[in-house]
DNA sequence: CCTAAAACCTATTGACACAGTAGGAAATAG
DNA sequence: CTATTTCCTACTGTGTCAATAGGTTTTAGG
C-alpha cells in the first residue's frame, strides 16, 4: 500500500509542473493549493530534494522547481524514492536478502511476476500524462 | 506490501492443495513443511476458516482441508481475506470513504487504473497454478 | 472410559512505521 | 535590514505487524 508520503508527493510533483513559470515556487502555495499541511510536506519534500528529483532555493524570492521536463520523470522513480521500495513482498525488497526457500518456494515466481507487472506500469507512467 | 499473514496464508493453501489425501491435515504438520511457527500460523488459519476459505476439524485424527479444488481459488481471494483489501492507495480501499478532493484530485485516475492491473492479475492467478 | 492429539480461544508484547507537530536556524532577495 | 523561505533536529501519539503464551474444548482410537 502506498503511504501519504508517495501520494503526497507525487502530487507535489504535479503541482510543481502545473505552476512551473520558470521561477521557484513556495511549498507555502502548494500545501494550500493541495491541502496538505505545510509542516509534512516539508519532510517529504527534504527527501525529494536530497533524491534529486527537485531542487529548492532558500530566501525570499525562493521555493522548489523541477529539474527535468515532466515528460521525462516517471511514477515509478518518484514513488520508489519516498516509499523507499516499491515491492510487493519483503523477499523481494531487500536484494541481498537471500531466502532460505528461495529454490523450493512455490509462490516466489508468482510474486517474481507480479511484481514485474507492477514495475512495469508504474515506470512506463510519466509525470507528464497525470496533468 | 503483502505482509506475512498474506504470504503465508497462500503457502498454507499450496500445502493443503499439495498433501490432499482426502482426510484432514495438521497444522503442526503444515508448520513443518513450511518452516512457520505453528502457533502464528494458527491464527492465520484460524480466519481462514472463518472466511469460509478452508474447514478445520478437532480432536486426534483433525486438520484442515480445502473446501473446493485449487482451480477454484484466486490468489486474489485468499489474500484479500487475510490482507483486509488489496489497494494500493488509501482512498480507495474503503468504499465508503468520501474523498473531498475527489473530483479535482490528479491521481485518482492513475491509482484506479493501477488497481484494476493488480485486480485483475490476482483475480485470473488461480491456486492451481501455483503447484 | 481414558488418553493423546488436534483445533480452538483469549490475551499480551516488543518493535517499528506512519502521520504528523513543534520550534528554531540559516539563507536570500529586495 | 527585514521579510520570506528553505533547512534542520527532535518529539509524539496511534496503530499494525509478527509473534508468543497458556489454556480449553473436541474427537478418534484403544
Amino acid at each position: 500500500m502506498i503511504s501519504t508520503k508517495g501520494r503526497y508527493g507525487l502530487r507535489v510533483m504535479i503541482d510543481l509542473a502545473q505552476n512551473d513559470n520558470g521561477s521557484y515556487i513556495p511549498l507555502k502555495d502548494i500545501a494550500d493549493r493541495q491541502e496538505i499541511s505545510k509542516k509534512y510536506l516539508e519532510i517529504i519534500v527534504k527527501q525529494m530534494v536530497e533524491g534529486g528529483l527537485i531542487k529548492g532555493l532558500s530566501g525570499k524570492g525562493g521555493g522548489y522547481k523541477l529539474v527535468k521536463k515532466p515528460e521525462k520523470y516517471t511514477v515509478g522513480e518518484i514513488l520508489t524514492l519516498l516509499e523507499g521500495t516499491i515491492c510487493s513482498v519483503a523477499c523481494l525488497a531487500d536484494k541481498n536478502y537471500d531466502c532460505p526457500r528461495r529454490k523450493k518456494c512455490e509462490t516466489l515466481p508468482m510474486w517474481k511476476e507480479f511484481d514485474g507487472i507492477v514495475h512495469d506500469y508504474l515506470y512506463s507512467k510519466k509525470l507528464s500524462e497525470l496533468l
